[in-house]
DNA sequence: AAAAATTCCGTGTGCGCACACGAAATTAGA
DNA sequence: TCTAATTTCGTGTGCGCACACGGAATTTTT
């Protein structure tokens, strides 16, 4: 009920002949400590495994931590990062009483200037951590730039931008999960077969991601050997669904097509749009997979019209982001520069337990 | 950096016309209070929106709480147990502050007096929450009769017993992840084909959890009307390799069989036994799907003997029954009494981040 | 109505640490 | 050598809460 001989601060400092305060200097690198003094002190420390209480640490320093997040709004557009923000919420919870305080700033997807906007924003609120979707590289280099001079610690979330300096990264490795998707494919379908790569983007850009994928979705196939599969790519920009329907139809009707195809990887989640034709068309025999938990895929889904799902856990990134943050100022933490989240694959039987999960409450 | 006005017990004080050590009394429903001034503590405290500083309240109450964990010892025969005890520590490293410590005992899967002897050295040492994989459900439920007589919330880790009362149960739907593994070979598999089922137990019994997988796998095509596929079972006891070869030839060797079968499902993670014999045999056109990430099941999956594992995240199994008690116990939160972690499928491309995953670390 | 028994309540101390203040020790200046 | 400037250090207070102790208010007993 009650032992404990944890060694602490009195501890060190009459072992030292010192006084708390001249220990309590020293651990803080506050100065005003004699050398000589300093390093008996620090021998001691390491000798007594002494380990502040972190809980009367933060009690008696009232310090305030305040996290700052830049992320999408969610929009039609972006569903998707409705999410993180629910992660976000579920770790601050849990680490609220460390003095950990958060505020969120948000832009619109595709608008660069609202983007910088925001950053700008941000800045002026003089956060102690960022968390960041950097979604335009150019722009978040600027001000990188910025956060690194006055030693604000970034977290990239979703999106990593690679020649900057950060804390860490938190997302999904855009390759592999494109891989993930061809395997699912290419298990599922006879030997041979045509296969069709969608990308539905944004004229505006900042689709670097859909390339990977569609990158490692293709290396599988070649890294394999022949699969006797034939792969052939359909970009559409823009997400009005009268094109997209009639873009999908040229190359998937009987007369525009040459060998029928059997399967059709969207590399986002914009998914539905193909599940929408695949339903209205009554075609029944194409797999299709495609990315992220949205409430229009998980329908299709459940409805038989998307095969898998691979989701992003949303809500995890959210969490790990800003867990990576708190460790690291909170407790002094060493983190992972790369951490990547596991690339979940989703069936209609698996779903319940990937939808709002509590995996990292 | 520092602003904070949280409401603290001396504002309950003043505003109610007592002292601090009465609003003490009570929140800690420590008697020794006069109807009235309770009734208009309460009704402070609530108007308020009071909520207690976890981190001042353990620092003055040096209480401790000692968890207990009874798991299976993990040897070749369930190697999967090594993998809870990691979550175990994680999550005792993240609470470990609030005065949380851990004590672990361990039992023979196979034997169940070992597991009642284990039950018993667990309740002398008297222990404020235990976490226990009931594997032998009648010698559980005694025990679990003195826990609740003694008021110790109890956690059920991987395997469920329904009947008995519990804080919370972590682990897995079996019936969902027969399903699961249903589905991956239904769609790998062309129209028509047989499909073996294998379960490879222990005579002694406690296997309940196979049945269940086995269950759900029928009533995946039973539920999606004939699909083509004749299911058939094979029941293998003990764990001997000559004698599982030789019952798999038995029932997949040319002779013996009538139709091929094309695909196999292994209820649990002795799938490598099965592995082991197709790469013997040569056979490369069978399907397989298993439990579990042991590294020999691991190495079958990368050379592709091994379509598809099912995991089912030991790691955080371990994790969340930790946190459940810690979050009951030290948090006073109120706990879901069904954990259920999600089902996930893991190929060769996604493996990597689910081996020692850091999900909830 | 006074004494005894109960019920109810306020005060004080300490949990382990952070930090301000000022005093002591040391060094520099004259 | 004595004073002034620096460097180095010890002490005290408080963070928000838990809990022991003893005293005041109330009720019961005689």
């Amino acid at each position: 009920m009650t032992s404990d001989n944890r060694v602490k601060i009195a501890d060190i400092a009459k072992r030292a002949n010192v006084s708390t305060g001249t220990v309590d200097r020293v651990i803080h690198n506050r100065g005003e400590v004699a050398q000589k003094t300093r390093d008996k002190v620090l021998a001691i420390i390491k000798e007594m495994d002494f380990e502040p209480d972190i809980l009367a640490s933060t009690l008696a320093s009232k310090k305030t931590y305040r996290f700052a997040s830049l992320i999408p709004a969610a929009t039609n557009d972006s569903l998707f990062w409705h999410q993180p923000v629910i992660g976000f919420e579920k770790a601050l919870k849990q680490v609220k009483h460390f003095g950990v305080a958060h505020q969120a700033f948000s832009f619109n997807y595709f608008d660069k200037e609202s983007f910088k906007a925001a950053w700008s924003e941000l800045l002026e609120s003089e956060p102690d951590g960022i968390i960041v979707a950097p979604s335009f590289a150019d722009v978040s280099a600027d001000f990188i730039a910025q956060t690194e001079e006055r030693g604000i610690p970034v977290v990239f979330i979703n999106m990593n931008v690679f020649n900057l300096p950060k804390l860490s990264f938190v997302g999904q490795d855009p390759l592999r999960s494109g891989m993930v998707a061809a395997h699912l494919l290419d298990f599922g379908l006879k030997q041979k077969g045509r296969i069709l790569i969608v990308n539905i983007m944004s004229e505006k850009g900042g689709n670097i991601h859909l390339m990977s994928r569609e990158e490692g979705f293709r290396n599988y196939f070649h890294g394999n050997g022949f699969s006797g599969k034939e792969l052939f790519t359909l970009n559409i920009y823009g997400n009005d669904p009268t094109q997209i329907d009639q873009m999908l139809s040229e190359v998937l009707s009987p007369e525009g097509a040459e060998e029928k195809v059997a399967g059709i990887f969207v590399t986002n989640s914009r998914v539905f749009h193909v599940a929408d034709y695949l339903k209205k068309t009554g075609e029944k025999h194409i797999r299709l997979v495609g990315y992220d938990l949205l409430e229009v895929n998980v329908d299709h889904l459940m409805n038989h019209h998307i095969d898998f799902l691979i989701s992003q856990n949303p809500i995890g990134q959210g969490f790990r982001s800003f867990m990576a943050l708190f460790d690291s100022m909170v407790l002094k933490k060493n983190i992972q520069k790369y951490q990547y989240l596991p690339i979940d694959i989703i069936t209609r039987e698996n779903i319940d337990y990937y939808i709002n999960n509590l995996t990292n409450e």
